[in-house]
DNA sequence: AGAGTTCCGGACAAGAGTTGTCCGAGTTGC
DNA sequence: GCAACTCGGACAACTCTTGTCCGGAACTCT
């Protein structure tokens, strides 16, 4: 089991999307982070398409978050790049083979799927209580306020 | 994200064994549950490898556990199959690009890894909760003790 | 209005990981 | 000792992810 890579690019321009005041084209938060731009750009979409960040074309176009970085969760992140389908998937094992169990049986859920949903919901509850602010109020309380200042002078600085 | 699909095979497989007082084989588990009789007999290989199941060859060989179901997790076998791997690896993009953190800053995991490492151990203890004991006893409850008599019984039947 | 950016969506190739199959090594029972 | 049966690991086929690229549309500045 592997989540795609992409969720944590997309984390890390979610946290630095919180010090900008304009919108960042994708290549520019692609050279920030040093990764290919083409596949950012992917991720970024994703993002536009859960409504996480707004997207405005144009010569100064690019990315901003829709929502104050308090109100965006980790698991929304998550959810928008990788897919909000859950890791394990039931194929009902249990009404195959000779000793298949009877269909009114098979109205609820296995005992094995309900563990794994369970599983899978305390995994999306963990992640749903962490905010892309709460990140950022941890990388400044560990390293000082010059992370966030750097980035936003970044952004602003010219390309 | 997705997990491998033998993971359910295997916990199934766990479930099964548990109505078992003999060895029983990698093909007579696979027609019990109609999937790839050579493909089933991998996972069962790594429950091996991870000591949850104990193989004996020769005629009347096969798989048996070798802990009372009570002391074997769901956990346990997910990450026998699956690998012990978490999902989320860092590839610590902090360190990289124009504005890298400076090396002794990342000496601690950064804020991202540690919201998908305490999601990760969030799932995992969901996981480590329930054992294959418990899940016998949810379908003993719910639809009798017919099923696991029924399994037994035809793993005693001639092939 | 025109030129220069920028995002968007799709098509496309490469790579990794999973799914599935096979045959040899070893063991057991007769 | 023999034969039958088993596991175990090595071997392809396949799917999904990763990554790239290009044309089209929209916006800003001159």
């Amino acid at each position: 089991m592997k989540m795609s890579g992409g969720v944590e690019w997309a984390l890390h321009c979610a946290f630095a999307l919180t010090a900008a005041d304009h919108p960042v084209s994708a290549a520019r938060l692609a050279e920030m982070h040093d990764v290919s731009a083409s596949y950012l750009a992917k991720q970024l979409q994703a993002m536009s398409r859960a409504g996480l960040v707004r997207s405005t074309q144009g010569n100064l176009g690019g990315y901003e978050l829709t929502r104050p970085p308090s109100r965006i969760t980790v698991l929304d992140v998550v959810e928008a790049v990788d897919g909000p389908t859950p890791a394990f998937l039931c194929t009902d094992v249990r009404a195959r083979g000779p000793l298949a169990a009877s269909p009114e049986a098979c109205r609820t859920p296995c005992a094995i799927h309900r563990a794994m949903t369970a599983a899978d919901e305390a995994w999306r509850a963990s992640l749903r209580s962490v905010t892309i602010a709460d990140l950022a109020a941890q990388v400044t309380g560990e390293h000082g306020r010059g992370v966030l200042d750097g980035v936003r002078n970044w952004f602003n600085a010219a390309p």
